[in-house]
DNA sequence: AATATAACTGTAAGCGGTTACAGTAAATTA
DNA sequence: TAATTTACTGTAACCGCTTACAGTTATATT
């Protein structure tokens, strides 16, 4: 490959009037900037990007750290935060840490080592330990799809209100006994979703005036399979609900089988609803009701605060919480008695 | 951060020989070996990669292009690749192109500049003009997923043979007129998914003297809503196929919702079969008898095998086909007449 | 015409590592 | 004991770029 020398050379200039060049620096002449363009078109000439990183303590390169790539949730929030990425010319280095500490200090650790300039964080619980770390190491980072109430930037959504309105609307349609297939609680840690989304649906059963059965309150692993099995056995023996509500589109695919399998119908029984609006969420049959989250958003709108903080600009705020809504489809119904 | 030269103050040594730890020379003695390692613990020193990668001309990082990490599909596969890479120490820099020529050129052209040590390219249809940019540029790369004519390594699977494989199960299950929802066509360039699929459907159909109704074939945009309509369009009139085929699981899901919509039933009036065998394929209803494409190993072996290039390994055979398999499961029976 | 200014341009010192090569001290060998 | 070998260790060049600073012209000013 070409180097600036060569360039210099065959342009007859110096390697510092090759660098200006190619960084745009108006202290070239216009003779100077067309004999460095032509010597390096000729030589086929890009900087490398390892030696001006050295140079400029600069990479121009984003470190994601998500939990599964597999998970279509990721997936999109991953592609909105490379798509933003791709305009402002920064570079995405992606990993994979399983919501496994370990796994996620020591890509920290990589990504610190590799200069990353910031990192997208998202992972199922943001932990004071890991405040320590980014803060001690002066990381930039941003929280994707995850709120904290520790000092962080972060764009997520307000999981408590999602499945409280959730919730309510499952209430306004008329159901007096609402089921819950949540995820895993871990040790009650705050802010997992799981936590906020379960604390949500139990205000709003509260708020309500209804009792809360601990027979309707499943926990399940966030799988299709998990969301059958928790459905399964909340529909077995004498007193059942008549609506459940699934914290993910995939565990509702299997609430609705469920319910199938049980030798009831839905909605018309039983009453599902997600969370998340994947793109499969319509179709299902039937199609699902539930509570869309803007993933792709989340991404884009991550990427572009963590951009901004590396640019120093100005940011009005530092932790932004985007809206969900309710998408109605045909999985809800209100109640036959 | 700490440098080399902090370390090597610190510890009475010089640089080469702090080098020389950190890249287990054999050439250090002990006591110098401890001197450094207690000199960079305390001052948590660990080498910077941009400066290692100038100095060594190799960066430890695979460039990742793909048509759309937020596709199921693609997820999985670079979850393979991810996988595997972070087991030899490699860093994965994920680019999404959408299938556009323009942009796969623009990023290989980015990966290039940094020195990516070698790419993974998956896309929809290798041309001759990747070939030569590849070639001529003498980049190290793995064709992901799919096959080519031309001489560059890969890892994917005989999409033909699939085709014909999924064919001929619906033919012994008694099935006469099947149609088949493909994907773009483009020019009919050769080794798209969709061309070879298209091509065994057909061979399947003259290998066992059945005719070849044009009805019965029909091109969709590998959507949900474009299997849906392409369905409905096969399933109007008068002459209607007895199954159908879809090359790929999320128009298969349209499909089957076109049958109910279509006033029929699935299987019991229609079959239908799918393509990929993605995780939620066994949440529809009925589930989907599909073929089943291994997407994390397609990634793990190219990544496995672009490793061993890297490393000047010996390697077996650069041309490797992964075997598909028949996933049967309640959508497709014996037609009734 | 002499001087000041503007507009470039080049030299050289980094950035943080690797490594060829030369040097030194200790251990072996003769 | 001297010579040779072994086992380290350090010096310095280099990887390909950026940029401060010191020129060097050309142009404008007096």
């Amino acid at each position: 490959m070409a180097t600036i020398d060569d360039v210099a050379k065959l342009a007859g200039v110096s390697i510092a009037t090759v660098s200006r060049v190619f960084n745009n620096s108006p202290l070239v002449s216009e003779k100077a900037r067309q004999k460095v363009l032509k010597a390096a078109e000729e030589l086929g000439y890009k900087p490398s990007m390892p030696a001006r990183s050295l140079a400029m303590k600069k990479t121009n390169t984003i470190g994601l750290i998500v939990p599964d790539i597999s998970n279509p949730y990721y997936a999109e929030v991953v592609r909105g935060i490379e798509d933003v990425c791709n305009i402002y010319k920064y570079n995405i280095t992606l990993c994979n840490a399983d919501n496994k500490r370990e796994k996620e200090f020591q890509y920290i650790e990589m990504l610190k080592n590799r200069w990353v300039d910031g990192i997208i964080f998202h992972c199922d619980y943001f932990s004071e330990e890991h405040y320590e770390v980014f803060k001690n190491d002066n990381i930039k980072v941003v929280l994707a799809g995850r709120t904290t109430k520790f000092d962080v930037p972060y764009v997520g959504i307000d999981n408590f209100k999602a499945a409280y309105d959730a919730v309510n609307y499952l209430i306004s349609l008329g159901h007096k006994r609402i089921g819950i297939i949540h995820g895993p609680l871990d040790d009650m840690k705050e802010t997992i979703d799981s936590v906020d989304r379960l604390k949500g649906y139990k205000q709003a059963l509260i708020d309500n005036g209804l009792p809360i059965y601990d027979k309707f309150i499943k926990e399940a692993n966030f799988k299709y399979k998990g969301g059958y099995n928790a459905a399964m056995e909340m529909l077995k023996g004498e007193m059942r609900p008549t609506a459940i509500f699934a914290i993910s589109d995939i565990m509702a695919m299997g609430a609705i089988n469920a319910v199938f399998d049980s030798g009831l119908s839905c909605p018309e029984d039983i009453s599902v609803m997600g969370f998340d609006n994947i793109d499969l969420s319509e179709a299902t049959r039937p199609s699902l009701t539930t509570v869309s989250q803007p993933m792709y958003e989340i991404g884009a709108v991550a990427a572009r605060m963590l951009i901004k903080m590396l640019n120093g600009e100005e940011i009005d705020d530092y932790q932004i919480i985007l809206k969900h809504k309710i998408v109605v489809r045909n999985s809800c119904i209100s109640p036959k008695d």
